[in-house]
DNA sequence: ACACGCATTCCAAAGAATGGAATTGCAGAG
DNA sequence: CTCTGCAATTCCATTCTTTGGAATGCGTGT
């Protein structure tokens, strides 16, 4: 596994970043579904950051509470204190507060899953999706699943309405990490960004058998984007002509409860 | 309000702490519900830190995606990023993953709310809080919710099996706290750890109305407690008779999940 | 227009962080 | 039981980052 150098964070000359801070930042993000429990070693290798300096650093984070060890003590977790970061941190998203019942209302009505997303580095991150599924006990509600923005109708739609020069970093990135698959996924990418413009949302299926659609939001204090998808084998341009409408309506309804200081 | 030093986390002697980055995470750890939007002089008066350094701290972190810029660049707020980090820990958590569609069937089966727990310093942290209710609308799963650890069944549960050393320091440091209350708060304790020992769980009444039964959880590779409540007006004593068979019954079942490698 | 408070920048001093190398500790194989 | 190999930690001299008081900007409310 080659060091993982997400993006070019930090521009030359970039403005006073403690190094220590971010670099322990680092060693928290190094954590994702899939690698949830990590040794020193292997967290020195995704980060390229030396043995020794991890050493501390894990060490560190595990005293102030958001690592803990595991494993006997040859490996770590996130701790439980990052969770009530995050109900904190959703418990402060008015954008969240206003959307989340609205986006509930919409995928138990039409059967089918909307999601709330935030870009996070050269990923999208869900602040809030809502599951629709025919069993209900597969319903659920998911926060934090990162999806790829480059592939995703999700990111997409948010690099449509990113400033152009954070769009240009990003597709720099995604670019360099794709090589020759690049040019094809390029022209989808910008057609969905003209899309976008055009019509206030696109479409992409990522997964098989997924046809998602997906706005951006306007108004909102902080890049979001609002989505909704099924999983149906149906030809995709009758799923759209369903969806669409329901998207619009939808983020008609969420952008007017965050226009009104009051509730819809 | 007072600078918080939230415990003595750091013994005298204690091993090599990056302090750059401990006093990160206390930015980061001053959000909570309630103060979900903080500026830098804010953020300066509860952590005791000089405006100097915390106006390069919020940068790093802005910088690292873990707060961002709110209300017109005077505030920050926790960034969706540290979402993703509670989705990874989430994923990671194998206790949390066994005991979650079993707390959630005792929750529906028997009309009552059914939590896990986890201790982050002086309090105690919901991994997953499944909230039962008559209104379908109000059933919902929490996590990352705190609650005081003094004042709680889950708190006391988690006392009565915390290692020696440990407790000591919590219950001085409630007792400094409190003051004046603390010899009937500190009796209540004692009594709640007492019965933990004698039969395996304690019980409290936290906030009005509500009786909540709390028992340590054996065998798991952290301390974790698990409860059961129900918002009624009925006799404690009934109360009591009717949840504790349950609470028994539901820690057994995630115990043994745990034991085995399969589920159950 | 003015004044206040908050945030940022500046700077010299101090000390904390750094990382290569040596050491310790653990685990699995022979 | 010992040996070997990998991972984690400690050591330590060097260096550069971090630090915080004071000065400066900036935005806001009066």
């Amino acid at each position: 596994m080659p060091v993982i150098h997400p993006l070019p964070q930090d521009k030359p000359g970039r403005s006073p970043a403690n190094r220590s801070l971010a670099r322990g930042v680092e060693l928290l993000r190094a954590f994702r579904p899939g690698t949830e429990v990590l040794g020193n070693a292997e967290l020195a290798e995704r980060t390229g950051l030396p043995p020794a300096t991890v050493t501390r650093l894990t060490q560190t984070l595990v005293g102030a509470g958001l690592l803990q060890e595991a494993a006997g003590r040859r490996a770590f977790r996130l701790a439980p204190a990052v969770l009530s970061l995050a109900h904190a941190m959703r418990t402060g998203c008015a954008e969240l507060q206003v959307a989340a019942p609205i986006m509930r209302e919409a995928a138990e009505q039409h059967f089918i899953n909307v999601g709330l997303a935030a870009p996070d580095r050269d990923e999208m991150v869900y602040l809030e999706s809502i599951r629709h599924s025919r069993r209900v006990a597969l319903r659920k509600v998911v926060s934090g699943q990162r999806v790829p923005m480059e592939l995703t109708s999700l990111g997409r739609a948010y690099l449509a309405v990113a400033p152009a020069r954070r769009r240009q970093a990003l597709l720099a990135a995604f670019r360099r990490r794709r090589g020759p698959q690049w040019p094809a996924l390029h022209q989808e990418i910008e057609d969905a960004i003209a899309q976008v413009r055009a019509q206030g949302w696109c479409a992409a299926s990522w997964l098989p058998e997924v046809v998602a659609l997906a706005a951006p939001l306007r108004h909102a204090s902080t890049p979001l984007v609002l989505n909704v998808s099924v999983t149906t084998s149906e030809p995709v341009a009758e799923v759209l002509t369903r969806l669409a409408p329901i998207l619009r309506e939808t983020l008609a309804r969420v952008e007017a409860g965050l226009a009104d200081p009051n509730r819809v």
